[in-house]
DNA sequence: CCGCACTTACGAATTTATTCGTATGTTTGT
DNA sequence: ACAAACATACGAATAAATTCGTAAGTGCGG
């Protein structure tokens, strides 16, 4: 419901909980190493305050706390899609389709799907 | 070339540069009205560090300056899209455009449109 | 000419986000 | 039992973004 605002660093977070699941601190931490070289409590403060948003669910039953997405990764993925399609886009949707389409062109497959997709969609309209 | 990071703020004076065209800060300032209500100097400021930035240009030869985004609305738009591409859909462009589908379902006008212009794209493959 | 309205410049306060140090407690291996 | 390794909590330093106050110059109407 309540849309707080996502900063880079707290969707870095909530990437590696959607691929790799509920997970500790340290194990979010190390798979953040990749990336970034910050300390372990920066990594943990920042999971806290995430959990103190609603971002993050806990759970504390045991010394290790074990932390998971709060929203999942389809919803925020059409979060994003909201913002930019209304910051970007004029709001249209279709606009940001085309302007997707033509920057990184699908291969003759991928143009398959799509088209199946939107066959789908129009069979349902009726 | 370089990408700089631009923030909410920043976006919502590029909207307006690319909506209204070169204007005057007071000009920005105004069109920024409808939705923020904070000083006169803030949007001066926030415009004066964008140019800094490199972020938007100005003509400075008479006394109320006039500025221009630096980049078109299509770079940004594709700038956008990069973002979200990576961060949120595994750089999958595919992936964007179906979710983008399935969230906001076009019209059956729409869908003509989109199958069209992937057509055009697979022609110009071969 | 004088004062009012408007402009830019710029330092600085405020707010928000990020980072870390330190305290404190728990678990584990020997 | 004890030390080393590891966990959370939390205050606070740092950094980045936003906001504004004030100074100073320009131009215009009367």
């Amino acid at each position: 419901m309540a849309n707080k605002k996502i900063t880079d660093s707290e969707l870095e977070i909530l990437q590696i909980l959607w691929k790799k699941g509920p997970s500790s601190v340290r194990t979010v931490h190390e798979a953040l190493g990749d990336t970034k070289q910050t300390g372990y409590t920066t990594s943990l403060k920042l999971m806290q305050i995430m959990f103190e948003k609603g971002l993050l669910t806990r759970d504390d039953s045991a010394r290790t706390h074990i932390y998971a997405a709060a929203i999942s990764e389809a919803s925020g993925q059409k979060q994003a899609l909201s913002k930019i399609i209304d910051s970007m886009f004029s709001g249209s949707s279709t606009s940001l389709v085309m302007q997707a389409l033509g920057n990184y062109k699908p291969s003759d497959q991928e143009i398959d799907e799509i088209k199946a997709y939107l066959d789908g969609l129009q069979q349902k309209e009726n």
